[in-house]
RNA sequence: GGGCCCGUAGCUCAGCAUGGACAGAGUGUUGGACUUCUAAUCCAGUGGUCAAGGGAUCGAAGCCCUUCGGGCCCGCCA
């Protein structure tokens, strides 16, 4: 609260100082290093009004400001800003004060969400194009539950698409073996032998692509052998993906099934509804005769069937809240979190009560937002919360990375799961615990391997989780296998060695620090600094959960490490007299503050590297 | 043909929502700093027609329009 409670006082002062003046909606915001504490730019504003020049305008409201409490101190710059200067005395105790109370920088927001995120065909093991969606997913759920709302994470297995009527043809009639070769996770071998294989051959063989679509009606229609093959394969591949999420520090709250959303009837409620509101047409002529329609979008074929869109439709009302719940649920497992996970089931579990969802947050990358688009659409004309699609850039491969995958290209390569090009989550994380397991043994050769293994781990996912959304949802990520090993530089790896050394400090210093004293001692820039970005936690936070952006929080942290990295070369905390006790409240806010924020990202911050 | 995203330093990206103070990081490159709380670090130097053009504004990287370049979507696939 302390920076705000700032910024509220200087707006105070200012509102007092125009008064008689034209009203402007001008700001006043945490002002950049070197122009004082905070600035405004109401004297821009007001400048036309006033026939004024800023700068002019800016001394004279200085001079008709009135100083107190927080705010020591304002001047007019000559560009026209007016800049704010803080009771440090009093500001730096209130700042540490935040810093170590409950729930700092979050606690506004309250109200209930639903996310969905993940949702990979359970034919194949994830790749890190999946793992940017898994990875924003579980950080905006994140965000959302720091900021005081209610959430709920879904992860919706399809398992009765055509991917998945591809492997079960592998398995069933093609003679692929249901168990994978030793050291092979049965996704990987799902994925990269058998569906690779049969897409492969039903290549050139319109015979087996027209056995798939067969076994995807016989799925559908559930009672038939195929429908209890699809269901032991995705089963087991959901498992082993599950085990990959969760080794990225994800957790769920449910798992819902197509196959269950097509045979519970939400379908037929949803239909009825369209065709009741109108939205939902038959076509009688042109190339969708005999097809239900919204918007020249196909929502039933003439065979009767249902398209992927029409199975979206009735679960995103379910999500919303807006339909009778078809579904009873059971507990699934527990998570390495220590929660449970539940999954629906239609027939054999408790009944669950659930709130109608403010707001449902579906992440999906940009190239379905045509369709979310419609869903959302339909949803805002069924009634209720809000519909969101979060949309992200997807992930690409460059072209030095696409060519150690055997792709001839100079541009790079979009990853495809159906010719086994791309890279996999779990050889990702395999390969940056060994690099970090390399690099802790190296600085820690007397540390035991569990110590080493758990460093590592946390190294791994946090470097894996950074790369995924310190950049801007809209922009795509070219990976490159190189670059996303490294672990130096504006990395996780970086943030976390931070808050080790500060750990480290509080670890060696002969007394705890006492957070109640005096915090006017400090009075160094790089202290400054430091307090100032604590200080604006909140804020922070606030902005994240209003652009539902991780990459703001991601920022945040860098800036904080480096803000305690630059004190750190600087300054002696221990032994530095009169100013230790200071110094160590201002590295263990720094602690507190870092390794919460990081926690929000999900990345763990271990006590040493 | 219609629509979405991106274009800022050699490379990867912030900043754009809410226009104002010198366009910031990382990386690369050059040089420097470990008998001192961990050098996964820090300091200094290097590096920019903010894709181009026009418009509105006292003022544009940011807003509006146009053009160019790159990626993506528009299926009785999912």
């Amino acid at each position: 609260m302390a920076y705000e409670a700032l910024l509220e006082a200087a707006r105070h002062m200012i509102d007092a100082a125009l008064s008689g003046m034209p009203r402007v909606e001008y700001v006043v915001e945490p002002a950049r290093p070197g122009f004082g504490d905070a600035s405004s730019n109401a004297a821009f504003l007001m400048s036309g009004a006033m026939k004024m020049r800023p700068a002019e305008l800016a001394a004279r409201i200085a001079e008709r400001c009135r100083p107190g409490g927080l705010v020591s101190g304002v001047e007019a710059h000559p560009s026209g800003y007016l800049n704010v200067r803080a009771d440090w005395d009093v500001l730096s105790g209130r700042i540490m004060e935040s810093c170590m109370s409950a729930g700092y920088g979050g606690g506004f927001g309250s109200r209930s969400t639903v996310v969905e995120h993940t949702s990979v065909n359970p034919n194949k093991a994830l790749h890190i194009g999946h793992v940017r969606n898994v990875v924003i997913g579980d950080t905006i759920s994140r965000i959302l539950r720091k900021a005081g709302d209610r959430v709920t994470v879904l992860n919706y297995v399809d398992d009765s698409g055509l991917q998945v009527a591809d492997v079960v043809l592998g398995f069933t009639q093609m003679g692929y073996d249901t168990e994978p070769p030793p050291g092979k996770k049965f996704d990987a071998y799902c994925g990269d032998v058998v569906y690779v294989g049969v897409t492969e051959r039903a290549g050139d063989d319109p015979g087996l692509k027209e056995q798939s679509r067969k076994i995807l009606a016989d799925i559908e229609r559930g009672d038939t052998e195929s429908a209890k093959v699809a269901a032991e394969v995705t089963r087991r591949v959901l498992a082993d993906q599950l085990e990959t999420c969760w080794s990225l520090g994800v957790r769920y709250d449910m798992l819902n099934y197509e196959s269950q959303v097509v045979r519970s009837g939400l379908w037929r409620t949803a239909f009825g509804k369209m065709k009741e509101m109108g939205m939902a047409t038959l076509a009688r002529e042109g190339e969708n005769a005999g097809c239900w329609v919204i918007r020249d979008k196909v929502i039933v074929r003439s065979n009767g069937t249902a398209t992927y869109m029409a199975k979206d439709i009735p679960y995103a009302a379910w999500k919303m809240g807006l339909v009778e719940d078809p579904f009873t649920y059971r507990e699934y497992g527990a998570q390495p979190d220590g929660t449970m996970l539940y999954e629906s089931v239609l027939e054999g579990g408790r009944r669950m009560e659930r709130e109608a969802a403010d707001r449902v947050i579906t992440v999906i990358d940009s190239r379905q937002a045509d369709l979310q688009k419609t869903v959302s659409d339909i949803m805002e004309r069924f009634g209720g919360g809000e519909y969101i699609h979060l949309g992200y850039e997807a992930v690409t491969l460059s072209a030095a990375t696409a060519r150690t995958l055997g792709v001839q290209t100079h541009t790079g390569s979009q990853m495809s799961g159906r010719r086994g090009i791309y890279v996999g989550a779990d050889q990702m994380y395999a390969k940056l615990r060994d690099r970090a397991a390399e690099e802790t043994y190296k600085r820690n050769p007397d540390m035991n391997e569990d110590m080493v293994d758990a460093i590592s781990r946390a190294v791994a996912v946090g470097a894996i989780r950074y790369e995924m959304i310190r950049q801007d949802l809209g922009r795509a990520i070219t990976f490159d296998m190189e670059r996303s090993t490294r672990l130096e530089g504006d990395t996780a790896p970086y943030l976390q060695y931070s808050h080790a050394r500060a750990r480290r400090i509080l670890e060696r210093a002969a007394s705890e620090p006492d957070y109640t004293g005096d915090m006017s001692v400090l009075i160094q820039n790089k202290e400054r600094a430091m307090l100032r970005l604590l200080g604006m936690y909140n804020i922070v936070v606030g902005d994240a959960y209003r652009n539902l952006s991780p990459k703001v929080v991601a920022r945040y942290c860098h800036d904080l490490a480096v803000a305690f990295n630059t004190f750190y070369e600087s300054y002696k905390v221990i032994g530095a007299g009169d100013l230790e006790n200071a110094r160590l409240c201002l590295t263990g806010a720094f602690c507190s503050v870092i390794s919460d924020a990081l926690g929000v990202l999900g990345i763990p911050a271990p006590e040493r590297m």
